[in-house]
RNA sequence: GCCAAAAUAGCUCAGCGGUAGAGCAACGCACUCGUAAUGCGUAGGUCGUGGGUUCAAUUCCCACUUUUGGCUCCA
């Protein structure tokens, strides 16, 4: 969506007509602040009662009847006394005043009735905002400065645009992002389940759904052998002694599960597989000749999230990381890095994301490691995000305690951005299980710990996989891939055989032979977005062809059996969408 | 965790102080049919859980659980 300056500006001056409106139905309001956001604006109100649903179509006539007043924006400078002064029943207001720096000029915005602390800028009158181009679109709480120990406020957000038109295709755009909710489509398609009553946040695999969660990882797993990973497996729970040495009972234990007791002991169920990998590295001495170790598990993980945040698969307290860590010497550390960057893209690509950018994390105040080492890592990190042509932010500071990280975000078929990938280095852990590695001196010497995810989370990515195809899988994903539709009882017999050819070829087909007509499915077929239908009569029986409808409506008639067996397994090597 | 809203059949939803209703799906029967729904019938619900108010609660009130939208966009 765009969003240039005059957007902006109508936005936020919108946002201020909001702000009139509200205080002209609750005079003691608090107001707090309305910034123009993406797509829209909010503006935060200390109110002396909750919202309704229906007060918003009345502050929505009140914004209205405002815009065709038509009133000026004034912008004026004031000191900061006088803004003391005019503020002076605005505790918020009072607040931010005093954390405007000495040197910037405090402006106040005054339309109509109402002024509004605020450094602008706005359009020039409510005029020029169109009262049929905004819409509030939701209440929500939010604190104050987004902290949790302050007050809660009532946020109400809003969209706004030039036109109505404009406002009509955004509003179809959320549709079209509510239609793809693939928890709506995981519902449909018979994909997965979540169950309150078995536990929140914990998801339940159907049979369709883990068609092409195994697609995913049967891809997974020959792609990393043939980069370079070993695939180890290690146990869900490990005892106190494993999360007191790893740090993660000290610095991460409200993220974790509680502790069961056995034999006097706690144990804990895993929120990471870093420590079982190290277990496994520390089993035996190594020498630099076997580095680099390249050790990947599609681990489960469990996870305490606060019960506000669950959100279908792409916020879960169970869920499997595709996880490695890969530890090395430090003379491998930049070639391993780059080489796990490339692999990611590939990856990713794979899936069929081609926009991809890259967010560079560096060391944080507190941190644990030599400055060396992160120079070093950081600096590994920029050159191969840079050999690769990736655009890239830096988050100075943004760094976990432990290491510089990249993250990688795609764009979605939306226009979402999604975090998939997590590459980070880890000074911590080698460190607290004194890892060693015995280098060509003779001398121990501690290794580079990197640990990486590329597609995050299996829940999560096959979330973002279902909206970002709208459910309509790929041939190499679908869970069907062709279904077989006789147009009556008497070609039954060969639907059942081009199904069984097709099967025995590994293909995922199955023949339709309820006693529904022919039209109903294809209907059923075509919701449940299988890629192709086979359509078989008396014709395709007499000379054993399929007449192929694919979702798309498009079709074509007469292809000979074996030549549409060819063309879907070329289809599913190339992963062609 | 906090704010707000919601929870009725497998799904989508209606109802609302007098012990529940539709469409789709399911199941049964009939129908021999060439590109997005053949017709008829049957079954399915302690109205999220617990408590309260009431002669009577799915409906009103309270608590809990879960779900949804937010709690990052800085005057």
């Amino acid at each position: 969506m765009a969003n240039n300056e005059l957007l902006e500006k109508i936005r936020h001056s919108v946002s201020h007509v909001m702000a009139e409106a509200v205080l002209q139905m609750f005079p003691s309001a608090q107001i707090a602040i309305g910034p123009s956001i993406d797509n829209g604006f909010y503006y935060d109100f200390d109110l002396p009662r909750p919202l309704k649903q229906e007060d918003l179509e009345e502050i929505t006539e009140r914004m209205r009847d405002i815009m065709r007043e038509g009133k000026p924006f004034e912008r004026a400078v004031v000191s900061r006394s006088e803004a003391e002064k005019l503020f002076r029943d605005q505790t918020y207001k009072l607040e931010l005043i005093r954390a405007i720096p000495e040197d910037e000029d405090v402006s106040i915005y005054t339309q109509g009735a109402f002024t509004d602390l605020c450094r602008g800028p706005h359009v020039e009158s409510t005029k020029q905002l169109n009262a049929q181009a905004f819409k509030l679109l939701s209440i929500a709480g939010a604190y104050w400065r987004g902290k949790e120990t302050n007050p809660m406020l009532t946020r109400i957000y809003g969209t706004a645009w030039e036109s109505p038109k404009e406002l009509r295709l955004y509003l179809k755009h959320l549709e079209d992002i509510e239609k793809r909710d693939h928890r709506k489509l995981g519902r449909e398609l018979d994909l997965f389940s979540l169950h309150e009553e078995a536990g929140p946040g914990l998801v339940y695999w159907h049979p369709k759904g883990m068609r092409v969660r195994l697609a995913i990882e049967d891809f997974w797993r020959d792609a990393h052998y043939r980069n370079g990973y070993d695939m180890v497996a290690s146990p869900h729970v490990g005892k106190a002694w494993l999360w007191d040495t790893s740090g993660h009972l000290d610095f991460y234990k409200e993220g974790m599960y509680p502790p069961m007791v056995m034999d006097k002991a706690d144990y804990y169920v895993k929120p990471m597989n870093c420590p079982f990998h190290i277990m496994i590295y520390n089993n035996t001495k190594h020498s630099y000749r076997e580095l680099p170790y390249r050790w990947a598990e599609l681990g489960t993980v469990y996870r305490y999230e606060k019960a506000g945040v669950l959100h279908g698969l792409l916020r879960v307290r169970g869920f499997t990381q595709d996880d490695a860590h890969i530890i090395c010497t430090p003379e491998q550390m930049e070639d391993e890095i780059l080489e796990v960057l490339r692999f990611s893209l590939y990856m990713l690509r794979s899936f069929g994301f081609e926009e991809i950018k890259a967010y560079l994390s560096t060391r944080p105040e507190e941190s644990v490691g030599t400055e060396e080492k992160w120079t070093s890592a950081a600096e590994s990190l920029r050159r191969a995000i840079e050999r690769e042509g990736l655009s890239y932010e830096v988050d100075e500071g943004g760094g976990a305690f432990y290491g510089p990280k990249i993250d990688l975000k795609i764009k979605d078929a939306l226009g979402r951005e999604w975090q998939l990938t997590t590459i980070q280095f880890d000074f911590n852990l080698p460190e607290r299980f004194n890892m060693v590695f015995v280098d060509k001196d003779g001398k121990e010497k501690q290794p580079y710990m990197v640990h990486r995810a590329l597609l995050g989370s299996l829940e999560r990515f096959f979330g973002v996989l279902l909206e970002h195809y709208a459910g309509a899988f790929p041939p190499w994903l679908a869970p069907e891939q062709a279904r077989i539709i006789p147009v009556a009882a008497p070609f039954e017999s060969y639907a059942r055989d081009v199904a069984d050819v097709l099967t025995a070829r590994g293909f995922r087909v199955k023949a339709d032979l309820g006693d529904d007509r022919m039209n109903a499915k294809i209907r059923n077929a075509q919701q449940e977005k299988i890629p192709y239908m086979l359509i078989v009569g008396e014709r395709e029986e007499a000379d054993r062809t399929v007449a192929v409808r694919m979702r798309s409506g498009t079709q074509e008639n007469g292809i000979a059996l074996e030549a549409f067996a060819q063309m879907l397994a070329e289809q599913v090597e190339q992963k062609t969408r």
